[in-house]
Formats: structure tokens, C-alpha cells, sequence
DNA sequence: AGGCACTACTCAACAAGTTGACTATCCGAG
DNA sequence: CTCGGATAGTCAACTTGTTGAGTAGTGCCT
């Protein structure tokens, strides 16, 4: 029942399809909240039921049917009732981080890889965060922006978004070092 | 089969109890691969029916018994093959991140709570870590331990969790500092 | 002397998340 | 003119993860 909010504050966004979800949850609320596509489909359906959003369907033409969803009066109210509660503790599932720890008795060329994986992965996010940041700033600063803007939270997760991606990155880099230094024993 | 490599990481440390590992998991692995109790001991269970490690039961005078789980040969060949898969991207799953997105139209100052809560729990943590730290540098620089040290990973991974709660800890403080901006509207 | 916290688990029920296969149409590349 | 990829999903089976309660002895504080 926690997926639930994630979703509801993605439609705080604007109505979606769960396809537009999906691929992204628009770009920001993946990033702290991670689902497949089925679960994605199920819990929208439970909420549509529990009146939580509605749907709608829209007939496309070249193009399968779609159905939109939107936060209703009630899912407001409900995502507010969310936020006044206690949140827990978050959670991480690396393997990457369970493989570094076992690097000294594992593959450690695999591991390395791996490595060199996550730092691609974690510049490409970074490049598309700082595009989304650089689009919603529209050439304001950063303090201006966040006087006037209508909403600052989205801002303020993509922001712990793009810090998670760059310690990733860093950090990597860092592992990496360590590992030759080492291999050069 | 998944917190399985993590159980495997963790008892590269050293022979540990259910129990041991419910409460920290040996502190560092438990940073990026979070499990309720329930979950450790079906998983120890099971990975003694599949011969990954060695249970021992220990009598204890004043206390019940406890079960030693320590990882065998077969263990240590799985956790290798593990480490040379390419692993899957990490996932994160954060409340008060979805409580920050949702701010705008959320409890704020129920939000601003949950903020200053995280605060004080990163800071914990990263003394926690700090000690850690210390304790395996022992007085050293760390160039120097990670040149001398028979593993790296933990201390890899360490740093990780490191970065990690102080990036928590600044995002937190910021995000505070923007909602008070904004109080002051 | 009573109550709570700690050690060290076990069991059962339920909720959430994952995987793989399947449908169907359209567009562009080769 | 066929193939792959994008759009937009559905269905079923399975694996993980979560919650709550129960057991039982010891030590500590009041």
C-alpha cells in the first residue's frame, strides 16, 4: 500500500496512462520509487476501484486505446493523509554494493565491470536530471525559481535524485582506483 | 534469491547467529540490503537445506540456544558466480522522498518533522559509520590500510553508506531550509 | 516481587513484487 | 516486404517481503 502514494504523487503531475508511468514516472518519482509495469497496471486498477483516480479511456487512432488516469478529490485527500504520517525508514537492495563487498573473495574483473556499468548508468541519469532541472529553472536561479514556482517539491527530490547520482558516480570512480592500486600489488 | 548473496557477504565477516544478523546484519551490509528477521532466518534455513552454509547449534548456559551459521565451500563458490553476474540496477524506495514530491499539497509541517526525523537518524547513522571507520583504520591513513588490508569491500561499501547518510543529512537540511523560505512567503 | 527489556528464535497468514508470455497496431529501416 | 521497436496494454504463476503473535529463560530496575 505504499506504491499507492508513489503513484499518487506522480499524478500530482497531470493525468498519465500507465504506459507514461511506466517508462519513467515522470522522470523523478522512479527515481525514489521503483516498479515494474505490472504492478504499476494492478495498483492503478485497485485505485480506479477504490475511487482513489479516475480513468478514462481515449481512443487514438494508428495507436491502441489508452487509458489516462487522474487523482480524484478523494486521492487527494488521501495523499495528504499520507504525508502526515510518519514515513519509514527507507529502504536500498544494491546487488552492485553486495558484490563490492564480496569483491575480495569474488570475480573481481566482473566486479569491476560492473563498476564501470554503474558510472555509465549514473552519467546518463545525471545528464537527464540536470535537463530536467535546467527546464524547470527556465534560466532563473535556483532561489528565484524556488520563490515563485507553485510547487517546490519536485524540485527538492529531483535534487536528492541528481546527489545520489553523482556519489554514485564518484564513488565508483573511487572503488575503481582502489581495485588497481591493488592489482598493481 | 537475492538477500541470499547478502546473507553470504555478511557471513564472510564470520560464523553469526539469526539473530546477530537481524540486528545490523554486521552493521554494513545492512546499509544497502535492507531484511526484517523473519526473512533472515527463512533464508539461513534454507540455504542450510541447500548446503551454502553450516549450521551449528550452540548451548548457551543463561540464555537460549543459538544457531551458528558460518558459509561452507559451496557457499563461497555461489557468492564467487555471483559476483561474476552483471547485477541489476539497485532499487530505492523511499517514503519521505514521495512525501517531499507531494509537499505542495501535503501536511508541511508534518513533512518538515519527517525531514528533521531523517536528520537526526543520518546522523546517527554516520557516527556509527565513523566509528566503524576508525576502527578498521585503526590509526592508519587510509591509503595505507587499503594497501595493507587482506579485504577491501567492506571498506568499500562502508564509504558508500557513508556518503550516502551525509548526503541525506544535507539534502534534509536544505529542503528544510527552502520550506522555511517559503513559510516566510 | 513485578514488570520490562534482551536474547534467540518459530509459525502462520497475508501483501507486495517479479517474470514471462501473449495480443495488437503502426512506423521506419533495410 | 519483412523485421524490429514503440505504443499500450492483459493474464497467470511464482517468489519475496511484511506483520503479528507466541515461546521461554535471564538480568536489571524499582
Amino acid at each position: 500500500m505504499a506504491l499507492r502514494h508513489a503513484l499518487m504523487a506522480a499524478l500530482l503531475e497531470g493525468e498519465a496512462s500507465g504506459y507514461d508511468l511506466a517508462k519513467g514516472f515522470d522522470a523523478s518519482v522512479a527515481n525514489f520509487w521503483a516498479a515494474t509495469p505490472q504492478q504499476l497496471y494492478r495498483e492503478l486498477d485497485r485505485m480506479a476501484a477504490d475511487g482513489l483516480v479516475h480513468a478514462r479511456v481515449v481512443h487514438q487512432q494508428h495507436r491502441p486505446d489508452k487509458r489516462l488516469f487522474s487523482l480524484s478529490e478523494a486521492g487527494r485527500r488521501a495523499l495528504h493523509a499520507f504525508t502526515a504520517q510518519p514515513p519509514r525508514p527507507g529502504v536500498i537492495r544494491d546487488e552492485l554494493l553486495v558484490q563490492v563487498q564480496a569483491v575480495d573473495v569474488g570475480d573481481e574483473p566482473a566486479v569491476r565491470r560492473a563498476l564501470a556499468e554503474r558510472m555509465a548508468r549514473a552519467e546518463t541519469k545525471i545528464a537527464g536530471y540536470e535537463r530536467l532541472r535546467a527546464r524547470l529553472l527556465d534560466g532563473r536561479f535556483e532561489d528565484d525559481y524556488l520563490a515563485e514556482a507553485e510547487r517546490v517539491g519536485p524540485y527538492l527530490t529531483l535534487m536528492r535524485g541528481l546527489s545520489f547520482e553523482r556519489e554514485n558516480l564518484r564513488w565508483c570512480e573511487h572503488s575503481l582506483k582502489v581495485l588497481d592500486r591493488r592489482a598493481a600489488r
